[in-house]
DNA sequence: ATTATCAGTTAACTAAAGGTTACCGGTTAC
DNA sequence: GTAACCGGTAACCTTTAGTTAACTGATAAT
């Protein structure tokens, strides 16, 4: 009985960091983009570089996503002092983070398409 | 070069994993219709028990995300030999494979409370 | 002057996800 | 026969996510 207690309210704060991770992290863009960032780390990523590497996103998506991203310190925006201002987005060693997320994502969905098929 | 073409294949790959992954597993009910299944999975969980128990579902919602999880191979559906009839949705034991999925989640949905504020 | 580049923004739109209400067929209790 | 319970479905509506295309302001090259 106790064990229930604890059990349903450790569940609603686990669904709630569900959603949490979900809403941060889903939708089309985030998880490409932050990839995109993880693997051209050495480069300077520029908005439009970032643009034309990430297939067919559009510069109002990105530029939200992009937002998005740094408002939960996943990125970092620099303005660099170029002509024209070019503006440098990179990953935050806290950004980090979710690969490791993103890794369990993809081991389930590659091992899912083996158990559908 | 050809480290670079390699990575890039299998990064497509990961991201139709992931895509796949939040497809699949993605929404505002699935993981908690399945974390509802696997708390209470000793029990006969009907139609209208799991509506009554998972806050704010409706019967169209649960109708449909049910027959999707069915597809999917993550829960069963077995009709009862009970007046009114009733149906009883269980997880399978593939269906357990999401519960390490969601534990990252869950671990980087709480960790990113703590971050944020 | 005109054209081009960069980093966006704005507005108008379409598509997808989810919510609401009413209803169906079958069965049983009153 | 009528009301209630179960497991849904159908039609309609709202909200959210994403797309498209045109535009801005600053700078620089032709």
């Amino acid at each position: 009985m106790e064990n229930e207690k604890r059990a349903d309210a450790t569940c609603e704060q686990e669904l709630t960091a569900i959603r949490d991770s979900v809403e941060i992290l889903g939708g089309k863009w985030k998880l490409r983009i932050m990839r995109h960032l993880n693997n051209h780390i050495s480069e300077t990523n520029t908005f439009k570089k970032i643009q034309r590497e990430v297939d067919g996103i559009s510069a109002k998506m990105l530029s939200k996503e992009l937002q998005e991203l740094e408002t939960n310190l996943l990125v970092t925006r620099k303005v660099l002092d170029t002509r024209p201002v070019t503006v440098k987005y990179a990953i935050t060693e806290y950004g980090l983070s979710v690969f490791p997320v993103t890794e369990t994502l993809v081991e389930w969905g590659l091992n899912h398409r083996q158990k559908i098929k």
